[in-house]
DNA sequence: CTTTGTTTGTTCGTAAGCTTTACTAACAAA
DNA sequence: TTTGTTAGTAAAGCTTACGAACAAACAAAG
């Protein structure tokens, strides 16, 4: 167990900074149970302010970071002093430009120093999973096949993988970010998972216990909705519509997920669509909108149907999304859907049908503020998402 | 024009307050724009925090604040001795009980010390307005009939009947706070407003340089669910359906508002509801929630048909709201709905068909965490919604 | 009646954080 | 060489919250 050893060894290296930093910065975020702030709140606050700074903006001197965040140079040095001595920030030489005055001391996120596990627990015969660097990119890949395996047996495989990723990692770990289907709580709990026959599967703790690093599961919409906002190009008010073998989504909100008063939000492929019937639903429904949009009943249908009935096919199912979603983009005036799912059938014809209908069931002074297109993040949306959940959670980057 | 002397040292005094206050505990809330944080501003969290403790839970002492808190007895003290100076806070002499120990010395907020004007701009055919206590009662009225005047004239009359209403009060302002149909942005700007032939109409800045004391505009029914909120029953994720001469809503979600990225949010008349047409709407579309459920349309569907029929125009227009709201619930996962308007029409079989509706639609797992019922606060819940909003503004308490 | 223990609220000294002011270093331009 | 600008650091000061200690007030036990 050779392969064990250098895991255990690296995750053991790793925690030895993000417990204390996760800690430190988490509270700017995050106000503590009854409210108070005290200073060392306003400190862990700015620290991950120069963090985001750093993570946006990139490489810059320390006087940058003053004028952007409004704090002064001798306070920034301070806290930049505090962030590398946690090798969270480095050097990287003087500035090139030719001005006047003293060069400067360009700084920047230690971008090497640091890796993230993603996994992607969201496809039907697959679990996905990568080792990313902090920019999102994708250094390593691994996967397992599911076999119909549930319950424990998935877990396992899960733990199997991350494993495997976590060897696989050459620099520390900043954490694990899981994107899992179904309903998962604050804390990382799967409270139900009918896929993978979960129930109240405590997936965050397990995965913590398990490798001695900061672990944040999430709704696998949710992550990919992060993912479109930080490395696509989603605004603060977006929602992703995420199309596989069943229909799910993600919402942000002024720039923060929505999870629902019993975290179930986004959970649309259940709602009946129109007042014309339709198919009986696996749930017992019947018009369901994953009866018409989710990828195993379309392709069905596509297979059943003519050649030439082939658009009329993804038309009606654009519809259906395009009438689920107009009450939503109502009453959230929403400006930005994002789908994901196969290009294939999803683009064109399906995704025209759907704004068509978006537009024509909603006010008007709104549509021209309506955008609707397929993600750019392919197939990685959620593994990207998941590092996301990890750079916010550990570093407060957003 | 005694009268307007009378009322403008009234509100000079009171302005000699709200300004230094409400600056030093907005910062507790809302961030600076850089988004770093100073040690002023976490006292002014911590001042707001202390008032949030007792307007929630009345008279207690500066040990009891603390215990709550967190904060210690001697931070405590000294921040109550700054808001005593500045006549938020008044002492109430000693605690009665039988206990061991120094008597508490009991202290409150300065609940007569300071009214709130709230106005009512949604109603169809009159603006009402109020003076109200800092727990929401209503101390006196006023109202004035709007006659079809728009634009201009209009807002002369608001300027009017808020100039009666200050005059009337007889404490210091805490501010005004006003509930304006239509699209309010983040700055009081009513952006459009059909009825009130309104476009940009800057009516928080108006009021604001009229009075010379803190003034927040906006959405009528973001007003109602702030209402529901502190006075109702509501908890922090619930939406509020405003059923009159057109229908809106308002949306609470963890507790803030939702504005939308266009500030449009909760706009649900204009949706089109079902996929078997329905009655032309003034807008133009076919079948907009509004032509089954504004009370114009329904009353003369109900006038227009036997009185045998009457319970099926209501189940009709029921079922209809419950078709347009179960996207948005799914989406959502809200687990709480308040319908606001007349109750003759509203509550009974319309409600009923309603939720029927809603559970019919959604996932099983949510129907029984769904509610929905009649706001308890009948016509004045945007009155003391305006009230809400001047005290989160001004006192940060929520 | 005295003593003991509890609770409240204040005073004093300390630690932490950010700012202002002042300084040195480094370099361009005149 | 002089002048002016920019970067980064150092020292001092102000604000904020905390812990320790203390006085006041009172109940209950002895």
């Amino acid at each position: 167990m050779t392969a064990s050893e250098v895991q255990r060894g690296s995750s053991r290296s790793a925690s030895a900074y993000p417990p204390r930093i996760a800690q430190g910065l988490a509270q700017g975020r995050a106000l503590r149970p009854n409210g108070k702030i005290v200073p060392g709140d306003a400190r862990g606050h700015n620290l991950s302010l120069v963090l985001q700074t750093l993570y946006r903006s990139g490489t810059q001197s320390r006087a940058d970071i003053a004028r952007v965040t409004g704090l002064t140079r001798v306070t920034v040095s301070a806290l930049v002093t505090e962030l590398m001595a946690d090798g969270l920030v480095v050097e990287l030489g003087q500035r090139e430009d030719v001005r006047p005055g003293k060069p400067a001391t360009l700084i920047d996120l230690n971008r090497a120093g640091f890796q993230i596990v993603g996994l992607d627990l969201s496809e039907h015969a697959v679990f996905r999973g990568a080792v990313l660097d902090l920019d999102g990119n994708i250094l390593a890949r691994a996967e397992v096949a599911l076999e119909h395996r549930v319950g424990e047996a998935a877990l396992a495989l899960v733990i199997d993988l991350t494993r495997r990723l976590v060897s696989a990692s050459t620099a520390p770990l900043l954490g694990i970010g899981v994107g899992s289907p179904g309903v998962v709580d604050l804390g990382g709990v799967v409270l139900t998972a009918p896929n993978l026959g979960w129930v109240d599967v405590a997936l965050q703790q397990t995965l913590a216990d398990e490798f001695g690093v900061g672990v944040i599961v999430a709704n696998d919409a949710n992550a990919a909705v992060l993912a479109e906002h930080s490395f696509g190009d989603a605004d603060s008010d977006a929602m992703l519509v995420k199309v596989g073998h069943g229909v799910g989504a993600g919402l942000l909100l002024g720039g923060t997920p929505l999870f629902g008063s019993r975290f179930a939000a986004g959970e649309i492929g259940h709602v009946v669509v129109g007042t014309d019937g339709g198919a009986t639903c696996v749930c017992g429904k019947v018009g369901c909108l994953e009866t018409w949009l989710s990828i195993p009943n379309l392709t069905a249908k596509l297979a059943g149907s003519e050649p030439a009935d082939r658009d009329a096919v993804l038309v009606e199912a654009g519809q259906r999304l395009g009438i689920a979603l107009a009450p939503v983009v109502g009453a959230l005036n929403l400006s930005e859907i994002i789908l994901s799912g196969p290009t294939g059938l999803l683009d064109g014809v399906l995704a025209q049908a759907t704004v068509e209908t978006l537009r024509s069931r909603t006010m008007a002074e709104f549509h021209g503020f309506l955008t609707l297109r397929m993600t750019a993040l392919g197939q990685d949306i959620v593994l990207r998402g998941a590092a996301v959940m990890v750079l916010s959670d550990s570093l407060g980057v957003s």
